[in-house]
DNA sequence: TTGTTATATAACTCATATATTATATAACAA
DNA sequence: TTGTTATATAATATATGAGTTATATAACAA
């Protein structure tokens, strides 16, 4: 039996693990949140260490911008940028469902093996 | 200053955060993970809730083996799959640097909130 | 005002990803 | 053996994504 009964729509109505995941699957854009880390940044900030255009640079923000892992500032002529921690409570969120399952899988390693021991005995670990 | 001096080609040669991130980006796939965080199944249990073809079901798994988050025995005929914790982990360690900054972040604020009450004192940058 | 700096947007190219249908392979059942 | 089930692969169409150059806008400096 499956656990779900009916044929599923994959529902694209929750855009922010999508954009969110997607975001970080770019090592240019993992490289600028390492950069954010170390502080706030403006773009030709952020932009100058890579062998890249500023354009380029400027589409990589939008994207972290709209993901929820960067939050930007106006001042002047400047936008500086920062970390922002609603993209990466949702991600955590999200994984804590794995993180759970792979525990659960692990305890019934657990069971397995001592299973193995002293057969026919159910045991909890 | 910049925190690093020369031009930054970003380097390719980390897959495996790519691969993750990227298997992680599609909600189909992030549909099958939840569906296998219940248990084990074959590909026709996982690809049967879907409204999507056999094949496009086979190729998302095989997204999600080459990144490292599910894992596949032959049993016969099936081909059984159940989650891996290896990507799981590495996604933990490099979120664990965003963690690390945001907190730090935080902290700063709580700085820069508990100077506004004592002004004149030395705040760090 | 004029020129310069900081950033964003548009138009375009090229590569990659996702889905489909059709077909191949291998195990199983009769 | 023959037919059926379980899964994988190939060929293909279409969409999306990342980079480029050229240009627009807005703030700043002189």
């Amino acid at each position: 039996m499956s656990y779900i009964t009916k044929k599923m729509k994959v529902h694209r109505n929750v855009p922010t693990l999508d954009a969110t995941f997607a975001a970080l699957a770019d090592p240019t854009r993992r490289a600028i949140l390492a950069r954010l880390a170390l502080g706030e940044a403006t773009v030709m900030e952020i932009a100058n260490p890579f062998d890249m255009t500023q354009p380029a640079i400027s589409r990589h923000l939008k994207v972290l911008e709209g993901a929820g892992l960067i939050e930007r500032r106006i001042e002047g002529a400047k936008r500086p940028c920062r970390l922002a921690p609603t993209a990466i409570t949702e991600i955590d969120q999200w994984l804590g469902m794995l993180r759970q399952a792979l525990s659960r899988n692990y305890d019934r390693l657990d069971d397995v093996l001592a299973g193995m021991q002293t057969p026919k005995r159910r045991k909890k670990k």
